[in-house]
DNA sequence: GATCGATAGATGCAAACGCATATACATCGG
DNA sequence: CCGATGTATATGCGTTTGCATCTATCGATC
């Protein structure tokens, strides 16, 4: 324990914030620089992974929005033309007139899972090698908590 | 130590980095619906932080995008708005011909000051309750040294 | 010191973004 | 039921972004 990062407990809150930012910029610009978002933006991915990840296939377009950092709007324009490729479908909601349902087509799902398993191989170079499996389940332990704590409120 | 995660190490890295990810996704959420960023939006404070934090105040622009999630041109752009709203000044490189340096005015420097003020404090209230101090000294720790994997290579 | 590949930064352009707002539906109090 | 208030999504519009490309300079080789 450093005596910097020990200073009072704003601090130390601020420095994790901004060394977990720096992290998540360096490791990003790597996976960015690699061939599997040539065909899909960062954005675009991180949807159809989410909808790959949905029991029950179809989601509601604002529950999308939360896990994506994009504008309702953005949201609403990239899901647009991810259904004009031919990714995703979408459909009125039954219970909720003004709300939209989108699920994955065929082919979106083929292209999150070719894509995916490229992106998880190019994960696995860069922080297989950084950090012991123990640290790599430390790390996921406390992000995940971060994350539940934040979302909570 | 749950069955999932102890799978396989490809899995294991995968996983770590997908929650990462979505725990800055939050507390990124968190941070832009706050008032600070209504004058300068997210890349533009990121710049005059990365800015701030330099000893010798001058910083070449290419060292800057190393820092930042943006690509060359957008940075390029980026930084003659902020040339253009008084916030930095560009000179050429003294030693280089193609090179540009840049730094903080004196505006620059108080803004980035006063929003940065906000900005921890925003960052404590999300972080602080989260985890305590031990785990943050720890999170700290496991991102720094990926961080520092990621970039040598 | 001329040539050639590599690097730093700027710029044209189309695509994507966020903000403000419009529209449609839900929900609640009377 | 009806109006008021709130929520889900779409759209107009100005701004920001990335890609491709251009110019200028560097450094190495001969």
């Amino acid at each position: 324990m450093s005596a910097k990062t020990s200073e009072s407990p704003v601090r130390l809150a601020a420095e994790t914030w901004e060394s977990l930012f720096r992290a998540q910029v360096a490791v990003m610009r790597r996976l960015q620089a690699g061939p599997a978002f040539r065909t899909l933006a960062l954005n675009e991915y991180d949807v159809l992974f989410t909808l790959s990840r949905c029991p029950s296939g179809w989601l509601r377009q604002n529950e999308l929005n939360d896990h994506v950092l994009l504008s309702q709007s953005s949201l609403s324009r990239l899901v647009e033309r991810l259904e004009k490729r031919g990714l995703v479908e979408r459909m009125p909601a039954p219970d909720d007139g003004r709300g939209v349902l989108v699920r994955l087509t065929e082919a979106g799902r083929d292209l999150q899972k070719q894509i995916g398993r490229e992106h998880v191989r190019d994960i696995a170079t860069l922080v297989g090698p950084a950090l012991t499996p123990a640290e790599q389940q430390e790390l996921l332990r406390l992000t995940e908590k971060l994350r539940a704590s934040v979302t909570a409120r």
